[in-house]
DNA sequence: CTTTTTCCCTGGACGC
DNA sequence: TGCGTCCAGGGAAAAA
């Protein structure tokens, strides 16, 4: 599952491969992957494009070519790239391939086939992204005031706030469950009810279990690897993720699972417990 | 407006 | 072995 840090990781690992590159050929083998537009019109257009950046905006990849033109990829649930040389081409689920000038191949696969490419004109990328993805949660800027102001008056669960895009550019399943429990906060608190020193612990956790999924390069569950052919190392440093029944690493209380926003949800009963209505008012 | 639910898609795990 | 069923989940769209 590609969530903030598998994206930087394939980010990272894809740009030292296509930055100056112009892509010589383009070939979209699966008719959805550029919906609602015509795969072959969006390969021809591709055609000729060099490459002048390779950026991340959440869970987005931005594709940033000299004629200010952007190709937007979102990876979704299995979306992946691979390197031609590294690895054979033409497998069951390779979806795209771009030949560049320099006679590589940049292979996209997808088992699952909900990935998206979007190729956008210069003025509609900041449009778009701006509905859709808040600020990045490890930028300088992104402060414990920020995060309160995106949770402020929301009734919703704190797991599904963070959930949200617009809260925090690139959260995911796996980290928001493995912030929620640094921070010893319950999945389903009221968003807008955290305390200030909750706020401040959870602020701190989302960022160090986003930092620590780069330095692992992400978290290898099945499908994902680096653009090297990688495993990613931080499925080991998971505490609650996937680990129903299992002691929790703090105080050894089997961790639950529950359904939250419509998610698999794990977390400590005992320390992210639900606070025992402090509320004064009647 | 906010929040919840449904849907898309496939392969792997599991029960019989 | 093989078949049926369930599950994983990001985000768009629909429903509440």
């Amino acid at each position: 599952v590609p969530e903030l840090p598998e994206v930087e990781t394939i980010r990272r690992g894809l740009e030292p491969f296509v930055v100056g590159r112009r892509i010589e050929r383009a070939a979209i083998h699966d008719a959805r992957l550029t919906r609602p537009f015509d795969p072959a019109e969006v390969a021809r257009q591709l055609q000729g494009e060099r490459i002048a950046g390779l950026e991340r905006r959440g869970k987005y990849l931005a594709v940033r070519f000299e004629s200010g033109r952007v190709l937007l990829i979102h990876l979704r649930m299995t979306g992946n790239f691979r390197v031609s040389g590294r690895d054979p081409p033409d497998g069951p689920h390779d979806r795209a391939v771009l030949r560049l000038d320099n006679g590589s191949d940049v292979i996209y696969r997808d088992v699952r086939r909900f990935g998206t490419w979007l190729l956008v004109e210069p003025d509609e990328l900041e449009p778009y992204l701006a509905e859709r993805v808040g600020e990045e949660p490890l930028d300088d800027v992104f402060r414990t005031a920020t995060l309160a102001a995106r949770l402020a008056g929301r009734r919703a669960p704190i797991k599904a706030a963070l959930l949200d895009q617009r809260t925090v550019a690139g959260m995911g399943n796996i980290y928001a469950d493995e912030a929620l429990w640094r921070a010893r906060i319950h999945p389903l608190r009221p968003a807008g009810e955290l305390e200030r020193d909750e706020l401040r612990r959870l602020h701190r956790a989302l960022r160090d279990a986003l930092r620590t999924g780069i330095a692992r390069q992400g978290a290898t569950l099945s499908n994902y690897v680096t653009p090297d052919g990688e495993r990613g190392r931080m499925q080991e440093e998971f505490k609650v993720y996937g680990r129903e029944g299992e002691p929790c690493p703090r105080c050894g209380t089997p961790i639950e699972k529950i359904r939250g926003a419509g998610r698999g949800t794990h977390y400590c009963p005992n320390c992210q417990a639900f606070p025992t209505s402090v509320r004064s008012e009647a």
